[in-house]
DNA sequence: ATACCATATGGTAACGTTACCATATCACAT
DNA sequence: ATGTGATATGGTAACGTTACCATATGGTAT
């Protein structure tokens, strides 16, 4: 079935040598437009296939990009990255080997550094600090959606803060003052505090003092059900309502449909997250900030030769995407 | 910093040959016990890693397998299939090298082959039936979540009739005898077929006569919301709905709530996919169908190199996911 | 004794490619 | 004439591994 051509065989069959029919290959100058016509003609008649094998002995440049996740690799959330990674990878030639980390990560690194790749990214379903093998640090090494408390790895991660910011400006600028925020509870760490602080930011702009009444959290649907109907129910009850997650704002639409509330008319919603089925199949669909999976990896890949004296440590712009559930009031 | 050792450092340093080493590496027999040890011991001592060009050079047995999918890879559908093919592959040493077919289907099979791949799993982002380039059949190729239509590869979809037929007996069980479908639309052609023949099986098990006015189509959520509210608003309305997938069932929830009813108070809910975000997003959680993605991405790995005589064309069951949304009812 | 087999061990020639060296030609300046 | 540098071209030695062959030893059946 395969024909195990060799360049040699290519090589006789063009009548040149075989170091003319691997310059043609590889795109190495010095060779005659006339040979390289004849090498090219003879690959194509006799459907030769490179030998990748005796080609990175040779010469270990693989072009091989591990790309490494912890184990839930496969969540909806990591899968962007994969693409935001795999398309840069690509723009450049190279390929990813897609490994999840099992029980040991340390295993898993020297699993793909056998495999001779050029680089490894490691990413992780949602932003936190990780702790990694010292194996890693044989090969270049990124990280997407993490960091390493000592950032000694170059780092992308969204930049919650202007995430948090973004989500509470929107609903101020639509004329809302009382704003309920259901916050992400740990072990997202980062986030927690982040958008926490672009929260206050953005009320302080527009001189709306915080009020920790109008504060909660996001843990599974029932709880996120009764936080909503909590601050309904409040004597001085928000007009919006800046949800951690997308799958928390589905809750909140379900406790303020049962309330018999209308959305947005009666009260203004923003999500966290931009999670496609979720914000498009609500409805009205949801107005809400898009966390940069696919720019991190996109990034991660970009930064893994670009040998820096000091590992950047990068946050990403998480945009909003503006759909149906914020309305503008008027005071 | 990696330290390029080769096997006859180790060898020199165990005071043994180089194919003593090499039997050691890749198990073979005919070593005694102590210079196994003294092998190892070495490997060890001196950090010593193999390098997978120059085996494979010689070997032409690289234990990898292609992964390619449509260019839609990476939805969140799609993720499961490769997390069961990752899992199945590393129980029998193999690895996963996940591409994305851009453009050419023709080329993404070319870069594999030149790789070497064992074997190449292709994978579409929703079950159809896909026409593939000549040259996949170089090589072992299993499809998951789709089919060729001559049927000349192996091939796992899901049951999609069985599909059918246990969303609308989970209702028929709970008492109900108005029930709603709201089938997907084309082009996902099997699963609109499938499903509607199991809706009518279940129905007919019940002796509940088919009534057309109880049938939908899923679009977007816009079009849900009103194809639901057209239901509830029916002379004779149904006491249960059959959403084709869980992103319809978010629309029609927010219908029903709209509409002033409960759930599963007022009528009962079964959704498809069991996306997760979605089915324990929502309150009640959503009673649903599992689709076999991770069953098919383990089946398409494990009948790679199966060999049988006419190329399987398995159907894989969907099961029951019983959460919130389905009461039972007395007629 | 002899023959035969299982076990153990190491030397060495591939595997298919590219890097390095050697060589050759031609243009263009000295 | 002579030197220099750019362009072309091919031979061959690696790269690190495993398959194959050769050899050696000890046990067991003839």
């Amino acid at each position: 079935m395969s024909n195990n051509l060799t360049i040699k065989d290519i090589a006789r069959h063009a009548n040149v040598g075989t170091t003319t029919v691997s310059r043609v290959l590889n795109d190495h100058p010095y060779v005659s437009q006339e040979k390289r016509e004849r090498v090219l003609h003879a690959i194509e008649e006799l459907n030769y296939r490179q030998n990748f094998g005796a080609k990175w002995l040779r010469s270990t440049n693989t072009g091989l990009i591990g790309f490494l996740t912890d184990g839930v690799a496969t969540t909806p959330y990591a899968v962007d990255i994969i693409g935001g990674a795999q398309d840069a990878a690509s723009a450049s030639e190279h390929v990813l080997m897609v490994v999840n980390a099992g029980n040991s990560l340390e295993a898993s690194v020297e699993f793909l550094l056998e495999r001779q790749v050029a680089g490894i990214i490691y990413a992780a379903f949602f932003h936190c600090e990780v702790t990694l093998p010292d194996n890693i640090y044989q090969v270049p090494t990124t990280l997407a959606n993490c960091f390493v408390g000592d950032k000694s790895l170059p780092s992308a991660v969204p930049d919650e803060f202007i995430g948090g910011y973004r989500a509470t400006k929107v609903l101020l600028d639509a004329g809302h003052r009382r704003i309920g925020f259901l916050n992400v509870t740990p072990p997202a760490i980062p986030a927690k505090q982040g958008r926490l602080a672009g929260y206050k930011q953005a009320l302080d702009e527009f001189d709306v003092p915080f009020d920790p009444e109008l504060i909660g959290t996001t843990t599974e649907s029932p709880e996120n059900y009764a936080t909503t109907m909590r601050l309904l129910k409040l004597k001085n009850p928000p007009t919006a309502l800046f949800c951690g997650t997308d799958r928390t704002a589905m809750a909140s639409y379900i406790a303020i449909l049962d309330a018999g509330m209308r959305i947005p008319d009666d009260i203004s919603i923003v999500g966290f997250d931009n999670q496609i089925d979720v914000a498009e199949g609500l409805l009205p669909m949801l107005t809400t900030i898009q966390l940069p999976h696919y720019e991190m990896g996109k990034w991660a890949f970009n930064q893994l030769f670009a040998n820096n004296e000091t590992p950047i440590q990068e946050k990403i712009d998480c945009q909003l995407i503006e759909r149906d559930s914020v309305k503008t009031i008027t005071t």
